[in-house]
DNA sequence: GATGAATGAGGATTCATTCAT
DNA sequence: TATGAATGAATCCTCATTCAT
């Protein structure tokens, strides 16, 4: 799908990798304002002032290049939530759920660009969109079966459908949230977002009886 | 030198209707299928059994086209919605919950293709149907307040954020859920559907002490 | 060229031949404004008040219908010419050109919309629009013929050379001033414009040596 | 992000350029055969020898290429007629219309396409079209202005009536005069052209009284 | 590796013309 | 006669992709 550049000239390679670099970087701040549909080679090219076909030495075609720039926004979020899960840390259930809440807002927040990609609805239809939100569907049903075994997580939950209820209010929000913030709009505050999510994931909205 | 045409020709005018309804389920269905930026023109008039220009007659252009579709789809929803919502009883929060959840899966089961419509995703960053995801937030926003007044709602809820959590997880299980049935993938049953999404609503995902 | 009505009923005959006008005046005015090329047939139609397919009920094709419209204001034209050209009268050469002049003027003025149409320049490239173009020309040059038989007029001018000039001022001069006039913008006065142009065409614009 | 491309790569910069003529001049060619409204681009590309697509590498779109080629010819002329202006000499009036004149005629032969666009009755409607005729009608005027000034010119005209009305015979005749060249067919020499064009200015069609 | 001009297959839209009612 | 919905060829323009330099 790659292709390796000629072995000649080290200097050479190092400078054909920052091109590639500056290609992804280009087409993500695109995909980011615009999404894939709106989003054409030439733009990119211009953005990363560097000529069309360039592009297509770099990458096979305008699909496996749309394909990278999610691939990498998904490893740096999973990078992002590994993290955040190998915390060493005892913690209650509700403590856990909110640390990893808080750890996906601080994503949006610090990799905004990145996030503003990976939650672009038209990036959803495309494989690549769509292997990101099935990564984060799994990883929600797989956070609420281990919940279940103990028992944190009430039993008759569907993990599956459950999770991708989960995301789906994630992607909403986040997505929103960063929209906004990119733009310039007011919006929350991050600590609140992730409060409120939280607690809408652990609690739902009814009141608790003697809470 | 003007005149008013004659009114004359009503089986015409029902056959032009005909022809205009043929276009809107062609484009319905393919926008159902592969989402507006894929779904051209001459796509629609082929489905709809009619030339690409005929088209033109009875839209100004494509994006009116879309419109309407979306339109369509969003009043029937609020119709759907409406009628649940008008149901004359004494309902407990849950209960009103699960109701209003069993609405919006009933819908989604009766008007596959027009949920599929709705709900698909490169339709939420066109105008039309930016409005149809505003207007579902706005309306869980709407009911979240009332709830809170009636203390059924947590009162640390911000109903906006959560009213875009909510509509977030609906669009996102009902979307695939749609999308699986009218591919003849297994799917769940639309009772178990609108029954976890209403609890999960509720009650969110921990263990209810005591319960 | 033209279609025979059928020969029923001598009511219908009228109307139709009503109808007919009714498409030639409609055309009229948008050729007169917009020129051939951005007047369609729809637009006819709907000034006429009459469907689309009725214009071809009438004309064979647009082609038709546009040479006939060109073809009517040329013989108006012919008409109004001929007429001030019959005038019984003793008139000096200068007198007879001032005449003339103010005749054409007078059309101009009188018939504003035919004259739009007529000096339109969009309509001297068509068929019909040459050979309105081409009897004007011939018309003067068998002017000039005549005045030089009559010693009016210079011996060493080409007829045909000088009248497709006179023609040309004619055309621009007076296809601008109709225009500013139907337009609502301010116009010298046609009397003004009828002795500018003689006085040119008499004299051209040098000082005569003592006169 | 941004980076200035390389301003290398000067043989393909005169290819480019090249083509970018090619376009011109085919664009002229047929404009001046079959005028604006019935030129199309594609018309333009095959007589280019290049893809359709390549014409709008060039140009925005239809448009500023017709205004290219209208303003490159108008610049043509006015280059022309600068040129015959400054001309030192000492010149009677009646000289310098002539000499004028002749320069004009001249144009005509020379640049036989150009002056076909210019003069081509279609383009009169369009706004470079416009634009040129508005600068003939102006020159003409202010050589009549200053004819007056000097006495050359009789005071009773109007400049701006009587320059249009001069622009009307030029334009007529030698677009007459250019299309009989251009399409094989016999026409009077430049010089007789020039002739009787200059003298109807000065003198108009009376015989002069004791010349 | 990089360039950017050139390509040409679409895609949206218009409009003269036809024809069943 | 009149209608007006339907047609489809023609036109403008875009954009992913190629390739000679």
């Amino acid at each position: 799908m790659e292709r390796t550049p000629s072995t000649g000239g080290q200097a050479r390679q190092r400078a054909a990798a920052a091109t590639r670099e500056r290609i992804l970087a280009a087409a993500a701040a695109l995909l980011a304002e615009y999404g894939s549909p709106k989003t054409t080679i030439a733009m990119v090219a211009r953005q990363a002032g560097v000529a069309a076909g360039t592009v297509y030495l770099h990458f096979p075609d305008r699909e496996a290049l749309l394909r990278e720039v999610l691939a990498d926004a998904l490893s740096q979020l999973k990078l992002a939530l590994a993290e955040v899960a190998s915390e060493r840390a005892e913690r209650s259930a509700a403590a856990d759920v909110r640390r990893r809440t808080e750890g996906l807002v601080a994503f949006a927040a610090n990799h905004a660009e990145l996030a503003a990609v990976l939650f672009h609805p038209t990036h959803l239809v495309t494989p690549a969109g769509r292997e990101a939100l099935e990564f984060l569907v799994a990883s929600q049903a797989a956070a609420l079966t281990e919940g279940q075994a103990r028992h944190w997580v009430r039993p008759d939950l569907e993990p599956l459908l459950a999770g991708r209820a989960l995301v789906g209010s994630l992607l909403q929000v986040l997505g929103w949230w960063v929209d906004r913030r990119r733009s310039g709009q007011i919006a929350p505050d991050p600590v609140d977002v992730a409060a409120q999510l939280a607690n809408l994931r652990l609690y739902g909205t009814a009141v608790r009886p003697r809470e």
